[in-house]
DNA sequence: GTGGTCTAGACCACC
DNA sequence: GTGGTCTAGACCACA
């Protein structure tokens, strides 16, 4: 896999298993691959594999059982969009908007790039 | 002046020249605060401004007189504005969209948000 | 490691590394001496070595892999060959033609010092 | 006028002067402007100008007469040209040379690239 | 281990 | 006065 140079590995490990959980790629109950499968996989050093999964038991998105491995958490995928909703409305949209204001971009505008993104094909 | 800490402080510097410039705040023409005079009002080392002013040279936004100091270069506006627009349009917006729709959040939604944001004064 | 006086020791670095990577020293793929490595052995701040890789990234003859180190990119020869080879061509050798012309030198003179040039052993 | 900034502007003064005596506009016995009055003309400060006229004098190029100038000496145009000439067949080529050895440029090509700076008009 | 940032302080060339 | 470079040393995030 390949990874951009702009964020840490592990935060973008975590943010693909949180993608792959709203999904539904992977669902409550299922078992995450281990550590050393994922590095494998990802072509990337174990701790950093560690560090992703660990950050995700934090926010209690995954559980650990001792020496079986990790698992998606109930109601995983409701809290992680619960989270990232807020997040997105309080953060990321005020700051948008602060720069169309700086830009000179309307809100009309904004109907225009969304119906071209949409005309595009829209998700990836 | 305060800084946050997830940004290179003098990325965060940069940021603040390229906005004083399109709120024309700093014009064309107009010589820049020295190094020393700007690290010393910033309480910031005077290597940490030299690099941004570095920086903004390369973008061709400022450029240096020998031994005399750096100016704000002709269409320096202009040219930000066109390059963030295009980050903005290119780059920001379709992350944008793609979240909406993971997130389930609609154009109306947008809307909606839009407008608490102007009621709330939108401009900070 | 010794460097002249008269350009910035970080340049003087980018260009041996550039005229390395002409050579086939160092080729696609390659890791770089990491930053400290670099620096002990050519008596060198880090900062300066620093310096030099970095340069040498904005100009994409370097990438980076966090916590890993420096590569070599791909097409790195090719694109500092053409590079040069214009700087050479549209900058370089007209002002040689032009200051022939203001001393009174002309190709066949050019061709002379070539003949001896090549005698002397050419390469150093 | 205009200097570019890689060079310091009192360098670039001085080439323009040996220019002028070497193409003759300026002749031996000549009285130079004066400090103050070069400055006016290109903008620059008298400390620029008169640095320049200090390395000039110092090649003896140019010789002052307290209270009255600076004038241009007898053999002036010669040694010039003889002093460059040197430098131009010692320094000048033979890097030139190496370089073409680098990006695999022949003779031929060289003379190609004459040929095409004579048709263009050659001397600007 | 890797690179990135920042500080403090020095020295220098230039205008 | 101006900016540019370099050093030494520190601290941090990341793999």
């Amino acid at each position: 896999m390949k990874f951009h140079n702009n964020k840490p590995i592990y935060q973008q490990i975590g943010t693909v298993i949180r993608n792959d959980i709203i999904k539904e790629k992977i669902k409550s109950g299922d078992r995450m691959p281990s550590i050393r499968e994922m590095a494998i996989e990802l072509e990337v050093n174990p701790n950093t594999v560690n560090r992703a999964y660990a950050d995700l038991q934090a926010e209690e998105i995954i559980f650990n059982k001792r020496g079986i491995g990790y698992f998606i958490h109930e109601k995983a995928k409701e809290s992680i969009m619960e989270e990232e909703k807020k997040e997105f409305i309080e953060k990321k949209l005020p700051a948008i908007f602060d720069q169309m204001i700086l830009l000179n971009i309307n809100f009309e505008d904004l109907q225009k790039y969304y119906d071209e993104y949409k005309a595009k094909g829209g998700k990836k």
